[in-house]
DNA sequence: GTCTATATAATGATAGAC
DNA sequence: GTCTATCATTATATAGAC
């Protein structure tokens, strides 16, 4: 199983002899193979080996598997994604991203399912928790005014994440059949329903 | 690590030498663990422990841990639990019992949890797309009547999945720090949005 | 009908050479 | 700075005894 790192993307080959980049290189191939197979779907071996190392040199450079997981998820939620946006214009903003072809480079997409795929691993799942309760939820409560701010942004990460699970790593019959706009659309109302401060 | 199948539940321990009995207590015990630590969490050693087996048991019953796996998620999902309300009280039952303590045990709650916990296994993904579509997604969508029904019940399903991932699994600080009582209110309100068949 | 013992393969991590 | 070789552990699955 190759990770593919995408050679393509940039910066060649000669990267050898660099500890910094060899570094960069591990973590670029533990994003995306972390991202696509989860925690326990990839080993050690495969990650380096989408790096052009060796195994030894991962926990070299990151001390094992599991430390190697948490930069990994905490490169990923330290961009800010979503929060860029205010809240007026996020319902749509999501939906459209949401419902819309995977097939561009949509990095939101990726912290997701980063998340999606290895929360069932109860190391991963607290990592996890601590990088998101930190990046994510904190910001995005002060971004929602207005009562239930808490329950409202619980709401709007579960409806993301129930999504992007039934969408893209279930692939679920149910959203197989939908018509994309019209689940954008409904979508969009949904979201709107906990933006909007409306009290209930 | 143990699974506790509950010998409290019923039938103690004269169960040697049956092979049916065997068997149900397989996947009796294979049930609890599969929901609570996932297809790739657990082994067959220690399912067949909590059913008071060796595990060369397992295999001889059921062919392999993917064919047990297999029959697990069948048995949970053949059992009708969200369907046999109809569309007016859904939405208020649903709420109710997701955001509601988790400490009954709720059958509904453990479908999903046993979805959440295996689909990032991709074989195991395959095996509950298959029974979910079977099992839920098509008389859903007949209780559902109005516009963009499959929309309708893709988004449902989602937000069922999504809330219970973010409460029950990763268990997210901005589910913990939530009200329940006003969670269940603002879930009502989504699920009223999705289940009434309001044009839009 | 169920067991002990084992085959085979894969994992994360480490030792030591260059 | 990076490699080859290996250790220790664990996994699923199977062979053969009783």
């Amino acid at each position: 199983m190759d990770v593919d790192t995408g050679n393509v993307t940039g910066e060649a080959a000669p990267r050898r002899r660099n500890a910094a980049s060899t570094r960069e290189a591990i973590l670029r191939s533990a994003k995306i193979a972390f991202t696509r197979y989860g925690y326990d779907g990839i080993g050690v071996r495969e990650i380096a080996q989408g790096a052009g190392v060796t195994a030894m040199l991962v926990n070299r450079y990151f001390g094992s598997k599991e430390l190697l997981f948490a930069e990994t998820v905490e490169s990923v939620f330290a961009e800010p994604t979503l929060l860029t946006n205010d809240a007026a214009t996020l319902s749509r903003f999501v939906a459209a991203t949401l419902a819309g072809d995977e097939s561009d480079e949509n990095d939101h997409v990726d912290g997701f399912l980063l998340m999606l795929r290895s929360v069932s691993n109860p190391r991963a799942a607290d990592i996890l928790r601590d990088s998101i309760e930190r990046h994510f939820e904190q910001q995005l409560a002060a971004l929602l005014p207005g009562p239930d701010s808490h329950e409202r942004v619980a709401l709007f990460l579960s409806l993301i994440a129930g999504f992007q699970l039934m969408h893209n790593v279930l692939d679920s019959a149910a959203m197989t059949r939908a018509d994309p706009a019209a689940l954008a659309r409904r979508l969009g109302v949904l979201f709107q329903q906990l933006l909007d401060p409306a009290p209930a």
